[in-house]
DNA sequence: ACACCGGGGTAAAAGTCTGTAAAAACAGCG
DNA sequence: CGCTGTTTTTACAGACTTTTACCCCGGTGT
């Protein structure tokens, strides 16, 4: 999902949103200052960034202005209940949000929805997919291996679509257990594995007689291109 | 200027506000209830609305619903303060902002133009909609199945309204139950699936013999673009 | 070669989520 | 009120996912 930059200085407090934020889905860096905050903001690595009022160094509003001289992202800033000065300024400066603070986590993660819908133009790709026998409809959540219907469930689907976009790739468990399963790879986890074994056994081999999915030992699984 | 319609039944207040927005280069027109409020929302003239949340009649939240089911324009949603499950579901239902009343006109005004500043180009739509065999008429709450009229509640509607708007994307029943049910998922609430399965039983099957809505385990409900 | 160890394949058990019918709770309305 | 149509809750069955268990395999060290 959407990388979140959280520029914070209390350190406590911005992991705690990150926490939360993250259990929410969102991918979540932190910045502690104003100074790497706005290094980070410009790398262009970020979907919107949340910034504190108040900090040590360059303020929040400093900040938002450097970040508005080299980028049009969402900014969101953060700060104390009823500082309307600060508000003011920062929505005349360019911020897209103000939320005071304190806040609820739960709010804040609907605000950076609301922004984020906006923002984000849908990258409309048809999802149209080839690799080998294999032909994948993302849009439509359908697949079928040499023109037949596959009856896949909605699992097997994702990790089927991860592999086919990373076709020729070795993709690591961990890689696909947080792509096609929503959530990090833990220890002595086997589902991915599972998966892949009914997967294996719905589609069917290629012409050389290898499955089209390959493990890798200890590194992952690949999809043969092709 | 851009033309803000302002929702909001304290005749008095919403006066001031507008004589404020005026004075500062907007466009304003008022409407002192919901019902009319709604009506003049989705007639197009306007590129923002400011929707007061407490009002006898419809409430600000089913008014904020109501403009959503026909367009897609920016609302900011005006509320009594500190109240947090107003702002979140308003927020989850689409709302572009939330301002906390008695607010500044300063800061009001400030929030509209960061939100008209923002959503400048946004594609209009005319409440038509169509996704494969099915057909909704968003303003006359109308749906049609290969032709074929059906028979849906409101909030069978509301429901398929919302996959339709957003067909080949995964929609999370949270989602779902912001936007049609108006109201946040509670724990063990089943009604989605509920009503998602009598939809099922009014609409027929595609081509290929699925059903137009797939369900993503875990993740919420697709439906399938045409 | 041989034994060892942690990884991977897979069937099956256990746990979780969804489909759906039916009951209960609501909301209008005469 | 009682009636009627709708929405929500409840209950249970079935589908899907994850965990468990056992076996085999690849790599490693002797």
């Amino acid at each position: 999902m959407a990388a979140v930059l959280l520029i914070d200085d209390d350190v406590e407090l911005a992991g705690m949103l990150a926490d939360y934020l993250r259990r929410d889905g969102f991918a979540v860096d932190l910045a502690h200052d104003g100074e790497s905050g706005v290094q980070a903001a410009l790398s262009g690595n970020f979907a919107i960034a949340v910034l504190d009022v108040m900090m040590p160094g360059i303020s929040g509003i400093e900040a938002l202005r450097r970040i508005r001289a080299g980028s049009r992202m969402p900014v969101l800033m953060l700060t104390a209940r009823g500082d309307d000065m600060d508000r003011i300024v920062g929505l005349e400066l360019g911020a897209d949000d103000y939320v005071p603070k304190p806040c609820l986590p739960r709010e804040l993660a609907a605000r950076l929805r609301a922004i984020l819908r906006r923002s984000s133009s849908p990258p409309q790709d048809n999802g149209e997919l080839t690799v080998g026998p294999l032909r994948l409809h993302a849009a439509q959540r359908r697949a079928e291996w040499r023109g037949q219907q596959l009856e896949l469930t909605s699992t097997e689907f994702n990790l089927l679509e991860v592999l086919a976009r990373n076709a020729g790739r070795i993709v690591g468990k961990d890689e696909l257990s947080a792509q096609a399963l929503g959530r990090p790879l833990a220890r002595y986890d086997r589902s991915i594995d599972v998966h892949l074994s009914s997967i294996r056994q719905k589609l069917g081999l290629l012409d050389d007689g290898r499955s089209p999915i390959q493990t890798v030992f200890r590194q992952g699984y690949q999809m043969i291109p092709g």
